[in-house]
DNA sequence: AATTATTTTTAGACAAGTCTAAAAATTTAT
DNA sequence: ATAAATTTTTAGACTTGTCTAAAAATAATT
């Protein structure tokens, strides 16, 4: 039960991983081909082999779910995925938006020895750099209680806590916007012709579109 | 020219790399073959696909050899794998029994950023836990000039530097019998029939075969 | 120099992962 | 309920890296 899979197994598992949690039902053969850039039947026939693996359940034309060792799998590329984002960020001076890709490499990397050890190395941080959980070693991790900002109304207040979209154009649009994690922001004036938003961050106001608003994700003042 | 490599190219060129530096001559398949554990018909299909790529020089049936470009992703390569060896051992609490299999892995992640990030984190070490010189960014590396403990004679006084052989069990056997790089020593005698030696390091008498010290790399001290 | 042994290369096959083009199933629209 | 559009699967092919078995070249013996 504990054979190695090739990194584009693990990138499979990792897709239908994300899509799941998003749309809460079985994943499209579509879906999985446009998220790793492939094409529908390049998918299908990898999710047959994951079938015969017993990491997913698949019944012809009605989508793709992860099975408890497929979950657990992919959970645990995740959790490397994110603290070498952390460790990247924190001890070699990337910036949050050039670490993905480089992540992308070292989550493939196998060793448990390797991964818990970098996981105490950086203390066991809880988010990555981009907001988001990261899973313990027993793939446990935070649900957050989360809301995109563009939910927000008139005079709401709230703080920044992850990005939805954590593209590379996005995060150096975040930068030079200088709004970043942890922020505590307050909603001025919400505009009902094209959504845009006055908000007041650090004391400054600054006026974002939808198409911002609905990629950061926020967490309420209680 | 600076296109990627697969993983399995690389290592043919860091293997091809590692065989010429001790017999400096053309590698033959057989040896290639050995190294990688793999079989002769499959080392001549690589190495014609790498001879077409100008990484080495090939010719039928007169062995290997790299090109300048082939060296200089060998020695890039083993560049990253000894530095990785390095973060282990330090930060994440490897032996340095432990590390080669991680660094097989790790040497593969494609990132200038990364390795030479790493590298600064590190403070540009100029050995990994072996005793091997690290390459720099620009590929040079310390010459050192060393001999095999077993080449000394009586009396003579040196510093061990490295090893020959860093296979686990041999690794092992060094920490059980407490014999560390940096250790000065001296050849008390050396028994004539098996060609073992009765060693003093830091002031305790201890005795080895010749199989151990024909694998301890030493610096004579001048 | 001729024979034998060894090394190296070729030929053909296979597994993993991908693709295009065509067929089948499902969904949407009429 | 049929027809049209879309999604998904199959069939066949290609690439990378590997293997076995056989042929060719080289090296070692006699
Ligand atoms: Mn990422
Ligand atoms: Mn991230
Ligand atoms: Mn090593
Ligand atoms: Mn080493």
């Amino acid at each position: 039960m504990k054979f190695d899979l090739s990194q584009t197994e693990e990138n499979y598992l990792k897709a239908i991983y994300s899509l799941f949690v998003v749309s809460n039902k079985a994943v499209s053969t579509n879906k999985i081909a446009e998220k790793l850039e492939t094409k529908p039947s390049s998918v299908t026939d990898m999710v047959k082999k994951l079938a015969d693996k017993d990491l997913v359940n698949y019944i012809k034309y009605q989508g793709v779910s992860l099975t408890a060792n497929g979950k657990e799998i992919a959970v645990h590329v995740i959790r490397k995925h994110r603290l070498w984002e952390v460790f990247l960020v924190r001890h070699l001076g990337f910036q949050w938006d050039e670490v993905h890709e480089v992540a992308e490499q070292l989550e493939h990397v196998k060793s448990r020895k390797l991964t818990d050890g970098l996981d105490a190395f950086l203390e066991f941080p809880r988010y990555d750099p981009h907001g988001d959980p990261i899973p313990d070693k027993d793939g446990n991790f935070i649900k957050r209680n989360i809301t995109v900002l563009s939910a927000l109304k008139e005079k709401e207040e709230s703080k920044i806590v992850g990005v939805k979209d954590s593209s590379s154009a996005f995060l150096k649009y975040l930068d030079n916007a200088d709004i970043k994690l942890g922020a505590e922001i307050q909603v001025l004036y919400k505009e009902s012709f094209d959504n845009s938003m006055l908000l007041l961050i650090n004391g400054q106001k600054v006026s974002i579109s939808q198409q911002i608003s609905s990629n950061l994700y926020v967490k309420q003042n209680d």
